[in-house]
RNA sequence: GCCGAUAUGGCUCAGUUGGUAGAGCAACGCAUUCGUAAUGCGUGGGUCAGGGGUUCGAGUCCCCUUAUCGGCUCCA
């Protein structure tokens, strides 16, 4: 007999052997329909899978991460299962469950490939599976058995799995019906709980990420316990993609691209460029704060600037190619970073450790020739502007202003309300198994490492530690948000650097006289302008605070008659700095009302008989409907002082 | 760059098996001069991304190019 604790502290005791499914039925016959998968001791298991010792016992229903990811990974198990009734001789690479839904790798026998157009016989296929309710066995097998097993099968890339990656012993495989995957699990009892279908997309993926090797199909799909579940999520997807900022930016006028001007070029309309600017000027009074000083250096320098940094060696082929001067017989690149024009500034002149730190901030535009298949919107482009800053320093400095720039990012987050949640902060170090991708001594990559390290401890920062995620220069604290439809995008970032200021010869006198080297620290809270605002406009769906938005009060004239008044009222918000603009089209004011709902303008103005008489205005905030009435002064002041509020606590 | 997909008026989209383009919104005009989420009537606007091909005939079928979308790889 073994004891088996629950979750609620009960303790009930079982046959040795007993399955998850059995506990989960002796508790409740309804519990165990909801029951999908089962954890021990902390691990998840199977349900089917035999416990054999005293444990603490947890079930798990597809609310929980854990039984959602086994109903994925059982999910693209099916897919597979499918897939080889339909393509006998099919390769499989992996296939995981991922955050929404599943996706499996795949190889067609003869050069063939799945297309959208067959997901529909792909689907049915799978439900006709499900519908047979196969149990999900699990099995041991040793690496001899399991070669084999896979070989016989023609499963070439399961078996290079095999032989690389896995010990003897630490071997299984899962069944469900004539399909036999080698996988470690967890899986879901059996097929039959899965009711609702849906395969998304199929993109190439290369096996185990490389390039260099083979392109599989990767077939991307999610599933449901309910139909009404596959319905909602579908919705849900579809009111993400009206938070698309490239939707969201083209119907407010933020910015455009042409095809003529070139691709991943954004071009910044009026209001989206007088968004920006605020940003920045917003940055610039933070900045100020913490002693940083503005220049400006221009887009283009030197090739040789770039061999000296590095840089040439490291992206040369990904950056926009040099521009020839014939008569002077001279190179030169569109500035990719920024970095290298910083060096020179602080090479200018000879600098005394008493005037360490020093903080030079430039909204810098760069040029980087990114892949035409990784262009996306404002997100990743290939001209964009830095709000970037580079802090030279002496060794003993860095912790504490890495430190400082860690408040910066968390002060600019906060305005904005990204809040912990929806900031991923990540520690990227580079790959100890890879240093050739890298430049510099192990000490002093040790020594950057250890600062960002202790700089989040010190700060009490929940951060998670990816390896080979550095720059070939050093170590990076990354600030990732997500955008409406769940992608990751690095905004903040800040990064220990050795090694430029080496290759650059930086100096500085210190107290004994004698020469030393400054350490150099990278930092860009907002990342760029671009994707800054591409993530912005998704979290606010284009609702953005008062003092940030292009367009501040809307001014509607309940008719042609009082227009006159109107723009005697707007003259005089432009006096006081009030952003606002007349709707003078001969429309009723219902019908004004709902467009300027819509345009997310915060505040509407109505005008008509009564407040030309009184001069007043009757006011209503978006989305929350009438407010008042107030003297044109007053609502004027009253915006100035709402917006002082929020730049002041900032 | 690679795999899959898309491209039709300013915007969002129809366009059945090939028979010479439609709607809603927007714009413009006229009437209306209106009080807190859509006034009515009318008008103009498209070399169907570009190029080539098949065909008596192509928005529709085929090929190439370009851009975009979903991924992969990359991201200083």
């Amino acid at each position: 007999m073994i004891k088996i604790t629950f979750p609620d502290g009960s303790v009930r005791e079982y046959e040795s052997g007993v399955s998850g499914y059995q506990i989960a039925e002796s508790i409740s016959s309804r519990l165990a329909q909801d029951v999908i998968a089962c954890g021990v001791n902390g691990e998840t298991v199977e349900l089917n899978r035999p416990i054999n010792e005293d444990a603490k016992v947890v079930l798990y229903k597809f609310d929980d991460e854990e039984g959602k990811h086994a109903f994925w990974h059982t999910s693209a198990h099916l897919l597979a299962e499918a897939l080889q009734e339909l393509y006998p001789g099919i390769q499989f690479g992996f296939g995981p469950a991922i955050e929404n839904g599943f996706f499996y790798d795949v190889l067609l026998p003869n050069g063939e490939m799945v297309k959208e157009g067959d997901f529909r016989q792909i689907e049915d296929k799978m439900l006709e599976l499900a519908h047979k309710n196969e149990p999900v066995v699990r099995k041991e097998i040793s690496k001899a058995d399991s070669l084999t097993l896979f070989g016989a099968a023609g499963q070439t890339y399961k078996c290079e799995h095999i032989e690389q990656d896995l010990e003897d012993g630490s071997i299984t495989t899962y069944t469900q019906g004539n399909f036999t995957d080698l996988c470690k699990g967890p899986h879901i009892v059996s097929t039959g709980i899965i009711k609702a279908v849906k395969l998304m997309s199929v993109a190439g993926a290369f096996w185990r990420g490389d390039a260099t090797k083979a392109q599989m199909q990767r077939i991307y799909g999610i599933t449901f316990p309910k139909k009404k579940m596959l319905d909602e999520y579908l919705v849900m997807l579809e009111e993400a993609k009206k938070r698309d900022h490239r939707r969201i930016g083209k119907e407010m006028e933020l910015f455009m691209f042409s095809e003529r001007v070139g691709k991943g070029l954004p071009i910044w309309l009026p209001k989206g460029t007088d968004m920006r600017l605020r940003l920045q000027d917003m940055l610039r009074r933070i900045q100020k704060k913490y002693g940083y000083q503005e220049v400006i250096t221009p887009n283009i320098g030197g090739k040789n600037l770039y061999q000296t940094s590095g840089h040439w060696d490291h992206y040369g082929k990904d950056s926009f190619q040099p521009i020839q001067t014939p008569e002077e017989g001279e190179e030169y690149l569109l500035k990719p970073m920024n970095c290298p024009h910083h060096c020179e500034i602080y090479a200018n002149k000879p600098r005394s450790y008493r005037e360490l730190p020093f903080r030079c901030a430039e909204f810098g535009t760069v040029y980087r020739y990114e892949q035409s298949g990784e262009l996306h919107g404002l997100t990743r482009v290939r001209c964009f502007t830095q709000d970037d800053a580079h802090i030279f320093c002496r060794p003993d400095q860095v912790k504490e202003e890495f430190i400082k720039v860690m408040e910066i990012i968390q002060h600019v987050f906060r305005i904005f309300n990204f809040s912990e949640e929806s900031v991923e902060v990540q520690i990227s170090l580079r790959d100890p198994n890879d240093t050739e991708k890298y430049i510099g001594s192990d000490e002093d990559w040790a020594n950057a490492e250890q600062a960002i390290i202790d700089a989040c401890a010190e700060k009490g920062m929940k951060a998670k530690t990816e390896l080979g995620e550095a720059a070939f220069y050093g170590p990076k604290l990354d600030f990732m948000v997500k955008d409406a439809i769940g992608r990751r995008w690095q905004l903040g970032t800040i990064q220990v650097d050795y090694q430029l200021p080496q290759r650059f010869q930086l100096e500085y006198i210190g107290e004994d006289n004698a020469k030393h080297r400054p350490v150099m620290i990278h930092r860009a809270p907002f990342g760029s302008m671009e994707r800054f605002c591409a993530v912005l406009i998704e979290h606010t769906a284009g609702h953005f605070p008062l003092w940030l938005t292009p367009d501040q009060v809307a001014i509607l004239p309940v008719s042609e008659k009082y227009v006159e008044y109107a723009q005697q009222i707007k003259e005089y918000f432009d006096t006081q700095e009030v952003r606002s603009y007349i709707d003078d089209r001969n429309e009723k004011i219902g019908r004004k009302i709902r467009d300027n709902e819509i345009k997310h303008t915060p505040y509407m103005i109505i005008i008509g008989e009564k407040e030309q008489a009184d001069g007043t205005v009757s006011y209503r905030q978006q989305g929350g409907g009438e407010q008042g009435t107030l003297k044109f002064e007053e609502f004027a002041k009253k915006i100035n002082e709402e917006v002082r509020q929020m730049t002041e606590n900032s």
